[in-house]
DNA sequence: GTCTATAATGAGATAGAC
DNA sequence: GTCTATCTCATTATAGAC
């Protein structure tokens, strides 16, 4: 992985979040990396190329996000909110949201890899909430009851919508408002 | 409003429900309601015409529906269960998503008239999800506490994250999953 | 109101020199 | 690994005849 690669990375993760897979072009990363396009696709001869890339490393990212949230917690409940906090302080920046959002809104535009990897991230993130609130339940920091594989499901949901309206409004704060009753539904610290 | 300029509507309506607004072009509707580019160019001279008129269309019925689960409802709590029917018929049909939610992840790419018009039917729903709210808690159909404006706004986004959800994934059932628990949640019929 | 014709621009991508 | 040059195609949009 050279510098360059990490940086057409970097940038391509950036707009992808904030615009969607179909909202950026070569020409707008050769201009902000200060290349020509046709370097670009040296590194990532396609573009469906470069956003298996960054979607694949954005996933191990944020998979290695939620187990370091786990180590450093001491229940679950504390688990759960750094998990929000994780969600909320993605669209702080720029206007960017957690490219899983984004990216479901593109599903019929991106090809059928991006599309499986997509699918794994989301279950893969659904599983761990799942686990999390199990653990939150033992230790009990964690008041919800149901079928923790549906509760798990609905505050992925919850997060990803919030994010949604959100952007929409053009107001982080309507996260905020958004997620307030999850939090004090889930809270009992 | 004309036959032809109907047709346009309907057609551009499916598109951006389904690809975003980016996601499709005149030439696609040429093709499939048989008339030439520059014919659509006579109707709606630029695409954010196209989609403002879509738009401006979409919020109009989408609160008129509103208005009907609510007169149609005996509870609060019935007018709910009406609003998430809504959402959930919405995804079953093509791949197609309430416009409100695809258009959230579209933000960047569509003009300031869209953006705000978007922003003002999620407060309407919004409000209206309020107001039903309240009325459930008089008539005892729905348990929930908390602040119904905050409510209001968990309940819509959760509504969208689980149609994005079940569009990432590929299968409708996943709404379902990701409702479920505010169903059980809301009810007390 | 629809057509043909044609801009004008930008997209994704390739060949081949350095 | 980056460049210039070029290709091909799609996109939005306009002019003007019918």
């Amino acid at each position: 992985m050279t510098e360059t690669q990490s940086r057409l990375l970097d940038l391509g993760e950036a707009l992808m979040r904030k615009r969607g897979f179909g909202g950026f072009s070569y020409a707008d990363l050769a201009r902000e990396i200060g290349i020509r396009k046709a370097s670009i696709h040296h590194h990532f001869p396609t573009k469906s190329d470069l956003g298996m890339a960054v979607l694949d490393r954005y996933a191990d990212q944020l998979a290695d996000k939620l187990r370091k949230i786990s180590s450093a917690s001491r229940t679950g409940g504390q688990a759960l909110d750094g998990t929000i906090k994780l969600y909320r302080d993605a669209i702080d920046h720029a206007g960017r949201m957690c490219l899983c959002s984004t990216l479901a809104a593109d599903t019929e535009v991106i090809d059928r890899d991006m599309r499986e990897r997509l699918a794994q991230a989301n279950r893969d993130t659904a599983a761990w909430i799942q686990e999390t609130l199990l653990t939150g339940r033992r230790d009990r920091s964690i008041a919800v009851g149901g079928d923790p594989a549906l509760e798990a499901k609905a505050i992925l949901a919850q997060l990803q919508g919030a994010q949604l309206l959100a952007r929409a409004g053009g107001d982080p704060q309507i996260f905020d408002q958004a997620i307030t009753t999850l939090v004090a539904r889930l809270s009992r610290h």
